[in-house]
DNA sequence: TTTCTGGATTTTTTT
DNA sequence: AATCCAGAAA
């Protein structure tokens, strides 16, 4: 899909596309643009017109001729230009959404290897996703041809695994190390708190998975921690017995998590002067995407590569980021690391990149009213010169249903009227399970779509079943994985087996397989146990022979047959198995390709693989031409021509749990102004009146971010069927935006209409009508206020329990 | 040991 | 609404 011709038409910076393409600066070959749309100005034009029309606006230098000849150059804006040819000292680039970041970074790239300040094997470039590293890896072979592949370009997790498997010996462990997701993580967790005889009510898995991950992203180890754990603390001594045991297990079992790839990195490069010496003398240029989302385990693996605590630095160091788009520190990072770049790296030089080439400016004017509301941030306002463009449209539906035909119809109008294709369109939403209702609704139109995120492919239980085999075959050590398929499909293995072996185990300071081994020593083990136990032992050792040297999708299909594990599907009577033969089979599938892309691929290049793919890696390429559904956070980066912001309400989006803090808030905000700035010509806003959580209804107000965006720029084609009364309107809080256009603006619609939310008070003997159950009598009520319990006997209905909050009954 | 069932819990967002 | 879990029955 890519031209070798591409950067000479300006590499699509200046000229904004009308279709595909949702993948920041993306070098798609461009059609000519709409009439009427932001790209107005012809793209088979003379590049240097556009460039001269920034160079006028922002008064360039009369040298400027002599630059814009250079291909490398051509078409940047004088900031652009600044940020391509910088050199000598720390760069930060702000670079607001749509400034052309892709095409600075990749251009500073090449432009560095033309002047000869570096070969492509002194470069390593970090992106927040693969496929940004893949796109990158294409935007330079672009510019400087074959030479890109000797770069390292990937993502924090994908560089760390890289070293890590290279020096694992150095840390204890063996390069074939194990992976484990979140899933695998919290198994192990939670067999460290029952190991350690802890309430898991009081300290559930969950939190102390999520504390001891913040942990590491802090570079606090277990020993660190036990250190500094109060012991007066039992909440704290809790986590650093747990994460003591967890480390130990996660050690043990030659497995890293998520969370120790980076800071296992960071105290290999501390500890082992000669390794980091070694990285340092190769990566002379060091480049970083996505700054304002590093974590402080990232900023220092940075530093440390980067030789900034040295005498003099060792590489030079470009980071590139936008603090308003930080929207990961509930995951552990931090905008300190982009708001203190000046200060952590002296010498520093910062260049903003304000122009966008991406959005109408009326899309730009609503995002950056939203994110002027957040407190504590350097002003900061994009600009366009291509045109205001339509207006945002607002759209109030009565339930999330209905919010969803909308979407669906309007793409449908559009498609008909305007050239556009399905791939045009993206849907976002603040949660996965919102996703729901847009599907239904495209299903039944029939349009193409893809849901990216969710419930994630890998993550379904006869996928982590497949891949626990082939990582047990893998890495024989793996205990989460093999206790996982113990008795997947059923073999009598029960948990009473199970945990003698893992108390075995545990005793022996040995691995679970090393336990499985010497089972007959486990005591209180019943003999009966162990004909199981061995015909286990000679599956796996079977499977283990078969592997060795096949390529993977055969391993996988040995799996599936020699265990049993499809046979006992296609025996189920369950309708969901069915589908979970689809999905092996696709997963067959992904390891057939795998093969075929990496013909003497190993059986532990294709886990890592798995292991480091995220959601943000498979979404569409545009030229397939579905609609694109996915969260805000998977859209960041992205861009599309039309986007659908679903869910405006107060308690979705901004979500609930974030209405009480500040900060939290001011993170939503961020989120709400990285969707806004995703779309290209055309935005609409919507919301639900009534929307369904938790299979119970909910009204929520109008969220706070459109009453932030000035009336003049969005258009309410629709305000909603509930128009409150009167005399209730008084109630609703006083908001300047309430009346736009004269159509009710964003709705104004009070909060305090709450169907079945007013708790019916009623005592054993009171009579009541159900909508469903009919007439009934009160037998017993227990609970108060809004847990009130009613048990109700129905008659032929039977005797229900009746959470009061929610019931649909009436007293008579 | 396996299966059934009622009750609890879940939804932020994710490399 | 859908899934997960513990406890009880088979």
């Amino acid at each position: 899909m890519t031209s070798p011709f591409d950067f000479l038409n300006s590499a699509s910076l200046t000229m904004p596309s009308t279709a595909g393409a949702p993948s920041e600066g993306s070098a798609a070959p461009e059609a000519s643009p709409a009439s009427g749309g932001p790209g107005s100005h012809a793209a088979g034009s003379a590049p240097a017109s556009s460039a001269a029309g920034a160079g006028a606006r922002r008064s360039r230098g009369a040298d400027s001729a002599a630059e814009s000849s250079d291909v490398l150059l051509e078409g940047l804006n004088p900031q652009q230009v600044a940020a391509v040819e910088h050199s000598g000292s720390p760069l930060l680039i702000v670079a607001g959404a749509g400034s052309g970041k892709t095409t600075v970074l990749t251009r500073r790239i090449a432009y560095a290897l033309r002047s000869g300040r570096a070969h492509p094997g002194q470069v390593l470039a970090i992106t927040f996703t693969n496929k940004a590293a893949k796109e990158m890896v294409e935007r330079i072979t672009e510019l400087v041809g074959p030479a890109a592949r000797g770069m390292w370009i990937s993502t924090f997790h994908s560089a760390c695994v890289r070293i890590l498997r290279r020096e694992a010996k150095a840390l204890g462990m063996k390069s074939n190390f194990t992976i484990y997701d979140a899933q695998d993580s919290l198994r192990l967790i939670t067999q460290c708190v029952r190991e350690a005889n802890l309430d898991s009510k009081k300290f559930t898995p969950r939190s102390l998975q999520h504390r001891i991950s913040g942990l590491k992203n802090d570079l606090v180890t277990a020993e660190d921690y036990a250190n500094r754990a109060q012991e007066s603390n039992p909440s704290e001594q809790a986590l650093a017995e747990v994460y003591r045991r967890y480390s130990d297990r996660l050690r043990l079992a030659n497995a890293f998590d998520f969370d120790d790839l980076i800071m296992e990195t960071v105290h290999l490069l501390g500890a082992f002067e000669d390794i980091a010496a070694n990285y340092r003398a190769r990566f002379k240029h060091i480049l970083v995407d996505e700054y304002q989302d590093t974590n402080p385990a990232q900023y220092q693996l940075i530093r440390t590569l980067a030789g900034a605590d040295l005498p003099e630095p060792t590489a030079e160091l470009t980071v590139v980021g936008d603090a308003d788009q930080s929207i990961y520190a509930f995951r552990g990072a931090t905008v300190r690391n982009i708001v203190e770049f000046e200060e952590d790296f002296p010498q520093a030089r910062v260049i903003l990149l304000e122009q966008n080439y991406r959005s109408t400016q009326n899309i730009l004017s609503a995002a950056n009213a939203v994110i002027s509301h957040n407190d504590d941030r350097k002003d900061k306002r994009l600009w366009t010169d291509s045109g205001a463009g339509e207006p945002v449209t607002g759209w109030v539906a009565e339930s999330e249903q209905a919010e969803a035909q909308f979407v669906v119809d309007t793409i449908d109008e559009l498609i008909d009227r305007e050239d556009l294709t399905y791939g045009d369109f993206a849907v976002f939403y603040r949660t996965n399970a919102q996703s729901r209702a847009v599907e239904d609704a495209l299903v039944r139109s029939g349009m193409p779509y893809k849901v990216v995120g969710g419930t994630r492919f890998y993550e379904r239980k006869e996928i982590k079943d497949a891949l626990a085999y082939l990582r047990v075959i893998a890495n024989p050590d793996d205990d989460v994985n093999l206790r996982r398929i113990l008795n997947v499909p059923k073999r009598s293995i029960g948990d009473r087996t199970e945990a003698l072996v893992g108390a075995l185990a545990e005793r022996e300071r040995i691995s679970f397989n090393a336990a499985l081994d010497r089972a007959e020593e486990a005591p209180g083990l019943s003999s009966r146990s162990l004909g199981p136990i061995s015909r286990f032992r000679t599956l796996v050792a079977d499977l283990r022979s078969t592997a060795e040297g096949a390529p993977v999708s055969r391993i996988l299909e040995s799996v599936l047959e020699q265990t049993g594990y499809l046979a006992e599907l296609h025996a189920s009577t369950d309708p969901q198995d069915e589908s979970r033969v689809d999905n092996l089979a696709e997963l067959v599938a992904v390891a057939e390709d795998f093969g075929r892309a990496n013909p003497n691929g190993t059986l532990d290049e294709f886990l890592e693989q798995v292991s480091l793919s995220s959601d943000a890696d498979q979404i569409p390429d545009p030229e397939v031409g579905e609609v694109t559904l996915m969260t805000l956070h998977t859209a960041k980066g992205l861009e599309f021509p039309v986007v659908f912001l679903t869910g405006l309400e107060d308690g979705t989006f901004p979500h609930q749990r974030s209405l009480s803090s500040s900060t939290e808030l001011a993170e939503e905000r961020r989120l709400a102004y990285v969707g806004l700035t995703r779309a290209r010509r055309k935005l609409y806003l919507s919301r639900a009146e009534t929307r369904h959580t938790w299979g119970q209804p909910s009204y929520n107000p109008p969220s706070r971010f459109l009453g932030e965006i000035p009336d003049s720029l969005v258009d309410w084609a629709n305000t909603g069927s509930l128009t409150a009364p009167a005399a209730e309107r008084a109630f609703a809080p006083a908001r300047s935006t309430a009346r736009s256009g004269g159509a009710g603006g964003a709705g104004g619609f009070p909060n305090r209409i709450r169907p079945n939310r007013e708790v019916v008070h009623v005592d054993a003997g009171d009579r009541v009508s159900h909508d469903s159950f009919g007439l009934g009598t009160v037998i017993e009520v227990s609970g108060a206020g809004d847990k009130t319990i009613a048990t109700v006997d129905f008659g032929s209905a039977g005797t229900k329990r009746l959470l009061m909050r929610y019931a649909p009954v009436e007293k008579l």
